[in-house]
DNA sequence: ATCTATTAATAAAC
DNA sequence: TGTTTATTAATAGAT
């Protein structure tokens, strides 16, 4: 259309390319428009010239924020919008304050800087510590008792097996031949019974010792009940 | 163009509506292309159809990440590239980790959650602990020595100044006709000299304590000695 | 989809 | 840039 038909491809005349793209542009904002108010179609429409100079159009109600965003949605493609990017910023700020206010208190409480407590502040402080000595003291207590508990268990059980064997012992030594071959099967049940104790000296965790600890009760009852039966009958 | 012309406003028959939107944002898509190519100019089109399709065209040799990119980059929306971006989670991944550990060695510092300390690590926690308790002991014992000293030199300053006033008011006594005057101008000094000393009881910082006191020696002596002169001459 | 009468866009010149 | 105009391109309505 015009005086003469084009070929599409790049205008290398420059002041011919300028007009030609003054012109269309023009064209293609209004088809744009006419598109998107004909059809109710929301269309977004950027145009960079090549001399780098910005033209766009967006649907009627719509800015053109809104059309990229729904575009991205639809593909996917995920270019951080300016909100998420705020909020992100947001939490890392949030964070950096947090985790400078808990180093604070940490290097106050640990002894390291005391220059930023109030004298007023400072006895609270001391007796928070001290409750929490206390506290680390209860608990290592409380460890110690249940291993001190754990002991006596130990020993009353064997204590209790010992004199069911020397009773047994003493009960079949007429009926056995042999003495040896019941000599030599014990020692392996000692064995097991001592092999349920694992905690002196081992540095597994408190909650794997009381986890032990809680296992073995029970265990220990079915062991011991039907060793002694065993040994009666 | 057509048979007929017609008005561009939406068109209600929902038929003819999808026929015109099919033919024009071919036509669209056409003078896009050619705009584009003829002209070099780097173009991105986003139809969404009224049904909600999408439809777009973008420049050859473009994707329309980047025409979106450079839209907002030049309309202020900023968008951080990939690389920033990359740090930004990295930074933040660090600081939630490092809060949580932070947050959890509070926690057994304070003794709020003994549970997953290790039996073997109980009596180092106690030991620095009770390192830091007898810091803020010491902390405190030397706040209070710094007071105790500030009081004895208020104590010096103000018995010295007292002895002055009282040897000024014996040598002067036959000078004055009334000692009236002078018993009643002196109390205004000690008061001053009283007011330099606002430590007792007052819920002060420490550094704010420190700071009166550096800021009082100086001024102490000045106060002090023209007083004294002032009241010899 | 395809056709075609008609309108719209625009290339070239000014 | 803006107008003009000859010419081509787009498309509304019918099929």
């Amino acid at each position: 259309m015009g005086r003469g038909k084009i070929a599409i491809r790049r205008i290398e005349n420059q002041t011919t390319r300028q007009v030609t793209f003054s012109k269309r542009r023009a064209g293609l904002l209004k088809k744009t428009h006419e598109l998107s108010v004909l059809c109710d179609a929301q269309i977004g429409l950027i145009i960079f010239s090549s001399t780098g100079k910005l033209c766009q159009y967006c649907s009627e109600g719509l800015r053109m924020e809104q059309i990229i965003e729904r575009y991205q949605k639809m593909t996917g493609t995920c270019i951080p919008d300016h909100d998420s990017l705020e909020q992100l910023y947001g939490e890392l700020a949030m964070l950096r304050k947090e985790f400078r206010r808990l180093h604070s208190n940490m290097r106050c409480y640990t002894g390291e800087d005391m220059s930023s407590i109030p004298f007023g502040e400072l006895d609270a402080v001391e007796q928070e510590l001290e409750r929490a000595v206390n506290k680390v003291r209860h608990r290592k207590n409380e460890l110690l008792h249940q291993e001190l508990e754990n002991l006596r268990r130990k020993e009353r059980m064997l204590e209790e097996e010992n004199n069911n064997m020397y009773r047994w012992i003493q009960e079949h030594r007429a009926a056995l031949g042999y003495q040896q071959a019941a000599i030599e099967a014990k020692p392996v049940e000692h064995q097991l019974v001592l092999d349920q104790f694992p905690f002196c000296g081992e540095p597994s965790s408190v909650l794997q010792l009381s986890n032990i600890i809680h296992q073995i009760d029970p265990y220990y009852l079915q062991l011991a009940q039907p060793s002694l039966q065993g040994s009666s009958v």
